[in-house]
DNA sequence: TAGATTGTTAATCGATTAACAATC
DNA sequence: TAGATTGTTAATCGATTAACAATC
């Protein structure tokens, strides 16, 4: 079997998928796609093709052994090797972002955060370090952090962006609404609360004629 | 011409054109596709034809009249007629969400937040009231709310949405990570950081090869 | 007129759905 | 064996890209 780059709607569905499997009442051993499907509100096909990607074995009458299809799941989602992260701007969201508890379920570890008011700088007990902006790239150089997380102002995201680039930064998750230049090296993943709010407003519009 | 039901595709890019127009300087009165197309990363057909949906008639050898370009994007967008909504689930990223300035820019006026928590219930000065849940229905109706965003944790996101649903919601906004059971009268749109996630990941992955 | 730019039609690509054979 | 389920091949749909005519 030839290795394929994996479809963008796959990707996206993976991790659905994943979640279901794993909050599955403890007792069933095996799931098949039909019932996957039924859950999620999916065509049982596009869940079929979806978990061939993952190679995760069917078997038939039986469906995907519960196991090794949240193994699999994980292992190509790369859950298992920890992205250490650092978050630029803990205003509210930034804040949010850096507590929340949640992302080390999916390979995420934000080690830390940098904001340029003091206020917020201090460190308190039990929670996250937060380092002015000044010390960015020395401390990502030195803890070779590869993903940086913009959650600051739109006017100042491409300056934070350049920073971050400078310090090796090799994949950006960016809360700005605005679009980023960086280098062919870097990747840029957006998240527009506006776009996704759009899509809501569209769709209630289209419902109501 | 008919009234064409907007892709998807196309709804996700016009709130980012917006942005983009509006943060123009201030002696620019027109733009031109090539230029949006350049500075965004898009290709230059698909900002033309989306330019083409929202109806706005661009000149030859000029481009589109700024003013009327943003009105028509705000129109489209439904940026003019608020809508009013409610957070249900007031903790870190909940609060982080109703506090947040920018939604007004985008039509979302979130009026205030519901959470079982009694700490979170007591109104601060200036700040946005948060109610204890069982006064969701009664407030929802009261107020004509046709908007939730549900920001608890995912074993409650389901009843959450279920007292949503029965208090006449019409959309909702789910940033828990599962899948939620609704009438066909209701709309949900997920907001799951984790697939956000792992589609940077995956793409950083495929670079690595 | 020449050149820049829009708007549209046709071609390509990717994703979804339908049909069906393979397997336990 | 019969039935449920997987996995794959073909058909359809939607979105992107390429080519080009229309217009100021």
């Amino acid at each position: 079997m030839i290795m394929q780059a994996i479809g963008k709607q796959t990707v996206k569905r993976l991790p659905v998928y994943l979640e279901y499997v794993k909050a599955l009442p403890d007792q069933k051993t095996s799931i098949s796609a039909a019932a996957i499907a039924r859950a999620l509100g999916l065509n049982e096909v596009v869940v079929r093709k979806d978990l061939a990607c993952v190679s995760a074995n069917g078997k038939p009458k039986i469906g995907y052994d519960r196991a090794e299809l949240t193994k699999a799941l994980e292992h190509l989602l790369g859950y298992n090797d920890l992205s250490h992260a650092v978050i630029v701007g803990a205003g509210r969201l930034g804040h949010a972002l850096l507590e929340y508890q949640g992302f080390d379920r999916f390979g995420l570890d934000i080690i830390a955060a940098f904001d340029n008011d003091d206020a917020l700088t201090d460190k308190k007990p039990g929670s996250k370090p937060i380092f002015p902006v000044s010390r960015l790239q020395e401390l990502c150089q030195r803890l070779g952090v590869k993903v940086g997380i913009i959650t600051v102002p739109a006017t100042q995201a491409q300056s934070v962006c350049d920073q971050l680039v400078a310090a090796g930064i090799l994949g950006i998750w960016n809360f700005a609404p605005v679009h980023l230049k960086v280098p062919e090296t870097v990747i840029v993943q957006d998240e527009n609360l506006a776009v996704s709010f759009a899509v809501l407003q569209s769709r209630l519009k289209q419902r109501l004629l």
